[in-house]
DNA sequence: AGTGTAGTTTATAATGGTTCTAAATAAGTG
DNA sequence: CACTTATTTAGAACCATTATAAACTACACT
């Protein structure tokens, strides 16, 4: 089992419940969006079974511990998670309440000029809304 | 009273609340970043009374609406308004959990390459996570 | 294989920011 | 002043998320 050794690698037992999260979450060809309640029933409708809520939370917030998951900054009153951890930026579509990556390419580079004193940029994150 | 056409131009009937609000809000030399909850305090304390919390979500609804504060793509559990509207960016200081202005100089051009067919672009928004 | 320990899952309760409700109050209009 | 409509308010409701504590499971060690 491929998810078996990812999990060990960031010391994480691989139970049960965390290889059936993996294969929902990582067994895809595309990168995806998501918010918990999304993922819980994704997880319900392909596994045919439940996990706890709790689970969900607890094994997304140790996925994005150990860089699996990134969260995205935006106002919502519900965290949204991406499969895609690489550097890219988002579109957010107003009107349909949507997320849309943007690849690196689609973004020129940003230079940012100012610096603070003892700190150092961990990301840069940038998203664009759209409307009608 | 310098609020009161400001508040009737947008169709707000310029209340004692709505007043004092703007007072806290944008009789200051410099912008600021704000939860409600900030925000509800601060009245306290500079007014010394008290607006209901309902009518400081209210009045902070109603002024985003009309473009007096805008809304901070960030991830937390509270939503952070800034009383700088014009278009810049923010450093998110993750061990301080605060905001700090980029001026609109200090990001270089954005370009984004791609554009959604009937969507046009509403803002571009950069956030530079800093760490340690 | 059996045992012990630490990690994990789970249902459920608690938390806390935000929104809703409906009654009281205030502003605008004639 | 009388009337209509907007606004304020306290408190309840809502809902995503986090905490709790008991049951369960993985794993190391004999």
């Amino acid at each position: 089992m491929k998810y078996i050794d990812k999990l060990r690698i960031s010391g994480l037992r691989p139970t049960k419940q965390r290889i059936q999260i993996c294969e929902v979450l990582f067994n895809t060809e595309k990168t995806f969006h998501f918010t918990i309640n999304e993922l819980e029933q994704k997880i319900r409708n392909k596994k045919g079974n439940k996990i706890s809520l709790a689970t969900v939370y607890n094994t997304v917030h140790a996925f994005e511990k150990n860089g699996y998951l990134k969260r995205i900054p935006l106002n919502s009153n519900q965290t949204y998670f991406d499969t895609n951890v690489t550097n890219h930026h988002h579109f957010y579509d107003l009107k349909e309440e949507k997320l849309i990556d943007l690849e690196n390419s689609d973004v020129g580079p940003i230079s940012i000029k100012r610096k603070i004193n003892g700190k150092k940029i961990k990301s840069v994150e940038v998203l664009v809304k759209l409307e009608d």
